[in-house]
DNA sequence: TGACTTGTGGTCAGGTCAACCTGAAGCTCA
DNA sequence: TGAGCTTCAGGTTGACCTGACCACAAGTCA
């Protein structure tokens, strides 16, 4: 078609990570993101998404996964394709032409607290990310938040982040640190319990200061087509 | 990473393209779209979605427009991405692998109608595909009639297949046949106008054989990011 | 003129949702 | 031991939304 030189161009893969940690100054539960600092050019030391360039043997999805998990130790138990980012100007100051293909991914809270954090990575709420981010990450972050809080209104991902059994008020305070906001205990009982997305186990929680609630588990979900994968190994 | 040898890899931009047209057999309007006949291996004569190699000079979104209108000649005038496809398992009679960067496509009544079908192009209602298509196209066509349905109602997105103005009536002849059923016209109508989507011209239609209706036009949208592209020239 | 068609506007019953209230069931501490 | 505290569990109420239905408006057509 046009008669440039060939310009050299990547496809790279790379994951929005989300987490929940209690803030350090509140204690209340926020997302956190895992980034991780550039050691070469362009960008050389600021700070960036987790990814790498498209392993050819590789699908995307577990292309992701694998340079996620090699740089940051984490297995998300729920992740998405997000959106492919490809303009010509996306990024001014590299030299090469990169397509990054872009998923966002849900940490468990109990597996996600025992890692140590790998070698230049570091967490971050995601409302004091250290910016400006290497490429256009920044506009992509604020994109998979926003993806995030919109999705997790009318879909049952929000069980992603918990432990097999988890009472409703752990459930609550998930869909509380997604939205920024308080949610009313009754009301949000009354939602999930009708939506049938959790199922009560019969057992109760125990060792609590007051009350023990009950342990809910999710629902098996039926899912239309292939593009999500949940509950990874 | 890998030390195998370095497989060939093509990245290509496609487009699913929505058009409104009257059903010949029934003469309600329904869903059409283009599709392209290979003329190469693989998938020689099959028919295909509109698309090809990524331009290395172009943008994503203006690449799919690109190879759509040279193909089919058509000018859309709602452009979304839709998925990117890569697996590795994606089209096992091909012999290297294509990541797809698949955009759907809403194109006009009005310029749409008067298009003369280019060579090797089709066009086919979306309930009468003309299977299996080459590559995974089949699936990549549900998905996309899915997430047009699914984006419908909360998105006013519907105007995009209609001129500058229109009566209320025409935008739900388009919603009816995006969503295949029909809809009550005053619930309808109240609907539409609380959503303040659209806005009073003032001016009514002539030349109807009945009262004549009143026209409206869309009310300027406030999009928060610019993955979307409407109202191209 | 009267039948017909489609647009326009309203009513009404049922469901949903947020705000609020009350009791249940554990723990802690005097 | 029992009062007080906290959180869970479940109910009530009123505002709002939605779908089904009704009635009239304003043109054309025979």
């Amino acid at each position: 078609m046009s008669a440039e030189p060939e310009q050299r161009m990547v496809l790279a893969v790379s994951t929005v990570i989300f987490s929940l940690r209690p803030h350090p100054d509140t204690g209340e539960f926020t997302l956190w993101m895992p980034l991780v600092r550039r050691i070469r050019e362009p960008f050389k030391d600021r700070w960036a998404l987790p990814g790498g360039p498209l392993d050819n043997g590789l699908d995307l999805a577990e292309a992701a996964k694998s340079t996620m998990h090699r740089t940051t130790q984490v297995q998300p138990r729920h992740l998405e394709q997000l959106y492919a980012f490809g303009d010509v100007d996306r990024s001014p100051e590299a030299p090469e032409r990169v397509v990054s293909i872009v998923y966002w991914a849900l940490v468990r809270q109990d597996e996600d607290l025992q890692v140590v954090d790998a070698e230049n990575v570091e967490w971050h709420p995601v409302e004091e990310i250290p910016g400006p981010l290497a490429f256009d990450h920044d506009l992509i972050i604020r994109y998979a938040v926003d993806r995030l809080r919109a999705k997790v209104t009318y879909s049952p991902i929000a069980h992603a982040f918990l432990p097999d059994e988890f009472s409703l008020a752990d459930l609550r305070r998930v869909y509380e640190a997604i939205l920024d906001r308080a949610l009313d205990p009754s009301n949000f009982r009354r939602q999930i319990l009708s939506q049938g997305t959790v199922e009560d186990t019969g057992r109760r929680m125990t060792g609590t200061a007051h009350r023990p609630p009950k342990l809910y588990r999710s629902a098996p979900k039926s899912s239309r087509y292939a593009l999500t994968i949940e509950e990874n190994p």
